[in-house]
RNA sequence: GGGCCGUUAGCUCAACUGGCAGAGCAGGGGCCUCUUAAGCCCAAGGUUGAAGGUUCGAGUCCUUCACGGCCCA
């Protein structure tokens, strides 16, 4: 190899790598290949652990595993020496013995770093001490690993580089692996609930013409062959009432949507959303359909799988208020006080409690903020708020009796919120009035208001069934489901600026 | 956008009021056949996030910047 493969390196490092980098070529100089192709009959170190959990200490068997992973402890004892081996199951010891590998490769088996993939195959026996080890009777270099990994003990500590390098995160932590491991178990319980219950998976357009069902601003990219904008969608929302204005009844979709808005310990630009329709249902329904569902998924996930938070519940039924009772049993502000809708009103009676309220904001903006400031924090276990001012919702259905309001529901857990669903608009007239209305939000400078989607006027046009309809924050759910205070730790990689 | 805190060896962390940048682990050379954060001996490893400033002297004080964390908007 090259004499100055060193020079990106800083010097230091390079007394590291080299010595890996020597290691790599004294093993193809003694014939052994450092990246072979595979390694068949492995079975999972939580197999060995599971068939032998109480082997005596001292015991032997002749019952042979053939195991792989990573190579994360090593303690030699000159003719023999223990090693830990790390695979996504677990960790086992392995005894390496001159004895009964012979010289040579004993020589070898020890002199691999720490972070080198490793099968072998051996026995399976405990210690005097009770540790359940496996003899090795044959060992074989899985993968040559040229970078020391982080510490065996204190692993990796910085934030930065835990997120930016997630691959050592995952080498150094069980339980960052375990946490993504949830992720994986929540998503897939998420949809056997929906697939039991007649929905239907689909897949709508990820790179839209034009974007919405959402207020926020969007990514932009080119296409080139049409030599036009397109946007990176914000929700799924309006494809799927297509889907459901097409006859499907019963829709889900889950995937990623783009905002493009700062990042936080609750927003990454990109974040996973369910959505989900359901003709023939209204917002009641959806309340009924979101807690069995999540109760569901908390269940297939077993017992306590938070940690460090108050153990949530998502056994029905929740706690339900209205959004005019939260706000007003919490700030005192009864936000329908006024029939009029009037910003400086409610901002006096926000004042008057020793609330902030900022002079230009709209009255929908301020209810909003009392949402997100006064209610939103409150709100532990899982609770429902309901009947939301029809300024914050273009979608949603209006009350069937409470003029002003539309019908629409918002989840909240662990002082965050987690789902928001509607008994959905399907007068295509009205729609088009809703769009009239953020059109000139717009003019006066709300971009994150909707733009006018025609083509889907045009679908609600041809009849849309009274459907009810819920969107669903993965990553949030995941967060409460783990214990996580922030959507960093449930995502594998997370947006970060340019070191 | 604002405030506070952090950034020192590959990793985890020290370094008093400004006075020779250290340790453990990992890596290198030895010893050691039941250890498990194995142990013992030896040697090595640094542009202290970046740039500028103050000072006889800066990891430490000042300014600016970068990245990250927490809080606020």
């Amino acid at each position: 190899m090259g004499e100055d493969s060193e020079g990106q390196e800083g010097p230091r490092e390079n007394q590291l790598l080299q010595a890996r980098r020597r290691k790599l070529e004294s093993l193809r100089e003694q014939g052994i290949e450092p990246f072979p192709h595979c390694f068949e009959g492995v079975r999972q170190i939580a197999d060995v652990r599971e068939q032998f959990s109480g082997l005596a200490p001292g015991s032997e068997t002749e019952v042979r595993f053939r195991l792989a992973g990573r190579l994360a402890a090593r303690r030699g004892h000159g003719a023999s020496a223990f090693l830990d081996l790390v695979d996504r199951s677990g960790r086992l010891q392995l005894q390496a013995r001159t004895d009964v590998l012979g010289d040579q490769d004993f020589a070898l088996i020890t002199s691999l770093d720490l972070g080198d993939l490793l099968g072998v195959e051996g026995t399976v026996f405990a210690t005097r001490r009770g540790e359940l080890s496996l003899l090795v009777e044959a060992a074989t270099v899985l993968a040559k690993s040229l970078r020391p990994p982080p510490d065996k003990h204190s692993g990796l500590a910085d934030v930065e580089t835990r997120l930016r390098y997630r691959e050592l995160d995952l080498i150094a932590d069980p339980a960052v692996r375990e946490r993504f491991a949830t992720r994986a178990r929540t998503i897939a319980a998420v949809r056997r609930f929906l697939d039991d219950h007649r929905f239907i998976e689909v897949e709508t357009p990820v790179l839209q013409p034009l974007y919405g069902g959402a207020a926020a601003r969007p990514f932009t990219t080119h296409y080139n062959a049409l030599d036009r904008t397109f946007y990176l969608r914000i929700a799924t929302e309006l494809y799927l009432k297509r889907c459901i204005v097409g006859g499907l009844e019963r829709v889900y979709e889950l995937g990623k949507d783009f905002r493009n808005e700062g990042l936080s310990p609750k927003h990454n630009p990109e974040f996973t959303v369910l959505e989900f329709y359901e003709a023939y249902a209204d917002y009641h329904d959806i309340a009924a359909r979101l807690e069995q569902m999540l109760a569901f998924v908390s269940q297939e996930l077993g017992a306590p799988v938070g940690s460090g938070t108050p153990e949530i519940s998502f056994a029905p039924p929740w706690q339900r208020e209205t959004l005019r009772e939260a706000i007003q049993a919490r700030t005192g502000v009864d936000i329908l006080a006024d029939d009029g809708r009037d910003a400086g009103r409610l901002a006096h009676a926000m004042r008057e409690r020793g609330l902030q309220a900022l002079d230009g904001d709209t009255w929908a903006q301020l209810v909003d903020e009392l949402i997100s400031k006064h209610v939103e924090p409150t709100l532990i276990e899982p609770t429902l708020l309901f009947d939301y001012p029809v300024e914050l919702s273009p979608f949603a259905k209006a009350h069937r009796s409470q003029p002003g309001l539309v019908e629409r529901f918002e989840a909240f857990c662990n002082g965050i919120e987690i789902a928001n669903a509607f008994t959905e608009l399907n007068d295509p007239d009205e729609q088009r009035a809703r769009f009239d209305a953020q059109r000139a939000q717009a003019a006066a400078g709300d971009d994150a208001a909707q733009p006018y989607d025609e083509s889907f006027l045009q679908a609600l046009e041809h009849g849309m069934p009274p459907t009810g309809g819920l969107g669903l924050g993965i990553d949030r759910l995941v967060m409460i489901l783990t214990g996580q205070r922030s959507i960093r730790e449930v995502v594998l990689f997370p947006a970060m600026r340019d070191k």
